[in-house]
DNA sequence: GGCTAAGCGGACCGCTGGGTCCGCTTAGTG
DNA sequence: CACTAAGCGGACCCAGCGGTCCGCTTAGCC
């Protein structure tokens, strides 16, 4: 990743973490609409430099967002070697899981963001290759049915984000339930009861987000 | 339903109706953060007829919210008597999820508002329960498996709405495929894939959100 | 038709919150 | 150590929001 565009200082340096993490904190505590003076609060320093790091608050979560994405593609890659192709699955899923709780309301954005934002397309995309990789493998060994896609996959999972994000706080194995029966939707069955139509793309994504003209990237 | 406390002239009461409509019109389009001005202008009324009519914004949402529930209620009252108990309970589903991707972003708010509406909970609650006999109707004729609770369908269901939110507006199968796989997930099993943990009650969901002391209801 | 209270519109208000600016500070180099 | 450019803080700005108010209109009743 080249982010090595020019070398921030180190104080600057300092301060760009400290602001990803506060502003996670704060997002996980209080939700998007936390003002950009208490997560400068948190971090320690004064609202300008916020704005000297992140052009806007809507490129600060995006940057929270893309990182969470690049943690979960690493992990991914992990799991990839390990011998059980469905155990990695959902090694996976849970760990996700894990840390969506942690930062649930900065998902809310994403959709939203989706489009206007090419770092979190790029990193998204990314992420679905590896799950992409990972349901094959379960499915080659006859562990996940074979009529769904990443994007199946991907869209339930979300689903269990979104469901037990009110729970969650207060009962964290309602969670693990909801990922229990995503396992038992996957389970291979008999070709009477396969799903209609075919499983969603990237490209159909594409056509659901269409990409910014004018207004791209970071 | 009480909603007879004082009869609204005929001009208020027409006005309360094009406002609910505007508002649910504006809020799918743009969701919920249309201004109110915005809403009253679709209505043809002047802003001081939204606050009239609904003393805060939260209020008018929540009507809207409440509208729905009550909606969802009498459908599946509708289909307790349909023959096919399975049949039955997706039935309700899939007509749910089509009002909700009409008005997906009103359920957003639902979370964070059920706390502080009493009319919301009471919708909820009457909802869970008729959504309850549907499923115990579905397990006693051994259509599902019989580890869920209606919570768990309804969490299910919330995840889908909220999985295929951004997907919906371009490719209305995909939640139907969606819906599928929850329908897959909720077949019978066997023992040994039970779910682990018990269903999520009401009680749980009281206990996540505890009422709001002071202010209470609409 | 005339009376009146309920209803109406939209100008207005105060506040919140994203984003800017500028005088001061400090990391980093020779 | 001295010099400078990068960085810093937080007072400030202003758009847009939810919510109020008041002079005009009209439904509804006799």
């Amino acid at each position: 990743m080249p982010e090595t565009s020019k070398p921030l200082r180190a104080d600057a340096e300092r301060n760009r973490r400290l602001l990803l993490d506060a502003a996670a904190d704060a997002f996980a505590e209080h939700g998007l609409e936390v003002g950009v003076a208490e997560i400068a609060r948190r971090a320690g320093v004064g609202q300008g430099t916020v704005f000297r790091r992140f052009p806007t608050k809507e490129h600060l979560i995006a940057a929270i967002v893309v990182d969470r994405m690049h943690q979960a593609t690493a992990r991914g890659r992990e799991v990839l070697t390990d011998p059980d192709p469905d155990g990695a699955l959902f090694e996976l899923l849970a760990s996700m899981l894990g840390s969506q709780q942690a930062d649930r309301s900065l998902f809310e954005a994403v959709a939203d963001t989706f489009l206007s934002n090419e770092d979190i397309r790029a990193a998204h995309t990314e992420l679905v290759g590896v799950l992409d990789q990972l349901l094959g493998r379960a499915q080659d060994a006859g562990a996940v049915r074979d009529d769904v896609g990443a994007l199946d996959v991907l869209m339930m999972f979300k689903g269990v984000c979104e469901a037990t994000r009110a729970f969650s706080s207060v009962d964290a194995d309602i969670a693990a339930r909801q990922l229990e029966l995503v396992r038992a939707a996957l389970r291979p069955v008999g070709t009477s009861e396969r799903l209609s139509g075919r499983p969603p793309t990237l490209a159909d994504m594409e056509r659901a987000f269409p990409r910014a003209e004018g207004k791209a990237s970071a």
